[in-house]
DNA sequence: CACAACTTTTGACCTATATCAAATAATCAT
DNA sequence: ATGATTATTTGATATAGGTCAAAAGTTGTG
């Protein structure tokens, strides 16, 4: 059956972190509801506090925020990742993030309430935390290198090999935003050879 | 003694996330060890694993890494705050960053084993650690948002207003490379009004 | 305290990328 | 399909910040 597929994937990525008991596991799969945004769906509002989180199982999923009335994008998420607006997720206050679907997506959800039950009764899933997002830690700091000393066509480079499963599927206005240049020079970098 | 009033101060900073036992308490004090660094002593080679995380409690330190010859400014730690490299200290392999001290520094430092055995032995480490990353991440995510759309101008304001309390005691040349402009440039903007 | 070795400032000039404007091209809804 | 939106490309021009070079200021050490 279907969601029986899904969630394994989601337990697949638990596992490359830490083991999962079947207690765990039986808990866990209790509280992940099955989700689907259409494309263009918003999934979270900037003026909401952000009380779900998503494991991403088909499309992509977009952050951003709003500056002088323009959307930046923050980042992109596809398969295997989870997707949430970090501080206020964790803080339960709103932040200037926004969330949408670039493509028709299928997501696993888990609720801040019901993480944080996890967190409280199973201290390998505060692991689990720890771990993955030092990944991601790894990633921020990798993209404020590329942020500082690159030009907008090394940016680019770079963004293509980060997200190679995706980079293609991302409208070319908001990979600009992404790298923090115009869609005028983007589009010309594309362009050449 | 003055060993005891800085072993304080870290126990404050881990009491702003976890409440400390006294048992962890007693555990940490066996390991943290005290060391000071000499102004422009290196604390990490980029050919070393990083195998201790410093918190300091006295002094600056930077990490950095060089391109094309020349250091590039990562990050750099104040009173109360964390440093290691990152990537290095907790996948123990090596990274291109290296350590070093802006001014005379005092610290205490936790090997990675010891770290590691406190996190298998007291989960409210675990959360501990997952919950001062997220702090760290919220900084990272505005320093990329700061670092995409603004002035070189505007990004100093930020660093200074992130760097409140040790900013003008950093060089001007570490400055432009964490901002990612030249230092002409930015002592251009220092020059105005 | 004086010289060497850095660090910061200043000036002249150049280049990557932004801006503004308009023409195509692609996508969507009826 | 067809016209209306929305996204992308192309062109002309402007500018922030880079590069190179040299002067001035600061710091440390025998």
């Amino acid at each position: 059956m279907k969601n029986i597929e899904i969630t394994e994937s989601i337990f697949e990525h638990f596992e490359t972190f830490i083991p999962l008991s079947e207690n765990l596991k039986s808990e866990l799969e209790k509280r992940l509801k099955h989700i689907v945004f259409k494309k263009g769906e918003t999934v979270l509002n900037a003026n909401q506090i952000c009380t779900e989180s998503y494991f991403i199982n088909k499309g992509i999923l977009r952050t951003y925020f709003l500056k002088d009335g323009k959307e930046i994008s923050e980042y992109f998420c596809g398969i295997d990742e989870w997707v949430n607006s970090p501080k206020s997720f964790m803080q339960r206050k709103k932040d200037i993030y926004y969330i949408d679907a670039i493509e028709n997506t299928e997501a696993y959800l888990i609720n801040v309430n019901d993480l944080v039950y996890l967190f409280d009764n199973f201290p390998e899933m505060e692991r689990y935390a720890r771990l993955s997002m030092g990944s991601v830690f790894g990633h921020l700091m990798e993209r404020i290198t590329s942020m500082r000393f690159t030009s907008a066509k090394e940016r680019y480079n770079h963004f293509q090999k980060t997200y190679s499963a995706i980079y293609h599927r991302i409208p070319l206005g908001m990979v600009a935003s992404y790298l923090g240049i115009t869609q005028e020079t983007l589009s010309r970098i594309r362009a050449e050879k």
